[in-house]
DNA sequence: GCTTTGCAACTGTGATCCCAGTTTTATGGC
DNA sequence: GCCATAAAACTGGGATCACAGTTGCAAAGC
């Protein structure tokens, strides 16, 4: 067991910077990060004292992030067991995609409604082509979710973001399921084309079309996690 | 102070029915009636000790809960400052609506499809004229949310269930504002109106009238909010 | 009478201990 | 060798204490 708390033993990021002024909120970005990113996997358990060591803290701060986590339904917590990273059933999956398509194809129309500006747009979407040349699939990963993001943050609704946040912790976990490098690459590269589609539907103010060119984005990726037998039932 | 815990002081509700097993989910479950029947108002503060003391647990679940709901954007709570349930400005309140509209139409669309049962439809329907005509302000805001989650459940979407109830527990401080019996009669014998086009277009699976008829709902009662100065901004 | 200042009460946050279930592991019986 | 069984390790939930900010009230100064 380690010390005291703030112990200094292998803390991967120390609660200085980017800190929310608050221990939970820390931990709650650094658990949000691995549920986003595919880090944490359908199925992957956790302990609030596994976790408080993991991240040098104890286990209030941890227990606070993960009831936070548990009540946007990112994370299943049961009453005495452990804390488990949800397992979607098929028909769970499509019902998320359904809504994520019906939400996030929207806020694409008002983003285009809106108009966006071409430049930061253009180089978000330059960084997820460059991390899929360089071969980096975190990176390509991260890219992913700051485009879509961007898009989302330009259609102007706080609500709307806030409700599409929640459904990518629940779907990060499958959507960046690591199903080997190959299949990554090629679900990627079709991405790739989507992006391309919806990039310049932005541009011209085309409210149509990049909601049918996210919609796409959004049900491949599906389709392709639904053709592999990954989920239950 | 009270004694030591459960000191059934004047607890409201004993722990011991509909307790989902911890006490957490109980405070959770209270707190979040207050919210959705507008026991709780914009602005209102409320302190973990306080609620302790009334509640007739101690600070830890009330902890927990209040931090799910803030989660979940119902409530505010700032670093060192008292908990509030949060004032939302004019654009911000219409933003609340312009994504309950998008969403709880059309779940009202898919539960048309879905095919409805009569029966129990039009129960939850005629309570909620019951407790209109009897002048029970508090049972027609529980019949109205009853007869709204009979057609989301109807929809056989648990995602978009989910973001609808999170809209609700950020609305129904605002909606539910007691703003006088003679308004919020009228407002009530509007929202009835509403209702029986949405029932009968359901049952006869008319997607897009109920879709129509719930969006009528939602908008005119934003509207009487909005009419009157409340919202800041 | 009005402003300013300081102290006291109150706020959420975090740490630690304890408890009652769960899960796993090891042990004993066959 | 295999299965039942018990004990040890581990799980989250809750209570309590300590702490550092915030808020508000009251007394002092002018």
């Amino acid at each position: 067991m380690l010390g005291s708390q703030n112990d200094m033993g292998q803390m991967p990021e120390p609660p200085a910077p980017s800190d929310g002024s608050s221990l939970t909120a820390h931990v709650y970005d650094v658990i949000s990060e691995m549920l986003l990113s595919g880090a944490l996997k359908p199925g992957d358990r956790m302990s609030l004292r596994g976790l408080a060591e993991q991240l040098g803290v104890s286990v209030m701060p941890i227990r606070a992030a993960i009831g936070r986590l548990a009540a946007r339904g990112a994370l299943t917590v049961e009453p005495k067991r452990a804390v488990t990273v949800p397992v979607l059933r098929r028909d769970e999956f499509r019902d998320l995609t359904r809504n994520r398509i019906h939400l996030e194809s929207w806020a694409a129309a008002l983003a285009a409604q809106s108009g966006m500006e071409a430049v930061p747009l253009r180089a978000a979407e330059q960084r997820f082509r460059s991390a899929l040349s360089r071969d980096e699939a975190a990176s390509a990963v991260r890219a992913n979710k700051a485009l879509h993001f961007h898009v989302y943050a330009a259609a102007r609704s706080p609500v709307l973001t806030e409700l599409v946040t929640i459904m990518w912790l629940k779907a990060g976990p499958i959507i960046n399921l690591d199903l080997g490098e190959r299949s990554r690459r090629s679900r990627h590269a079709a991405s790739a084309e989507s992006h391309a589609r919806l990039v310049a539907a932005l541009l011209r103010g085309d409210a149509e079309t990049a909601s049918e060119a996210l919609a796409h984005d959004i049900h491949s990726a599906a389709e392709f996690i639904l053709s592999r037998d990954i989920l239950p039932d």
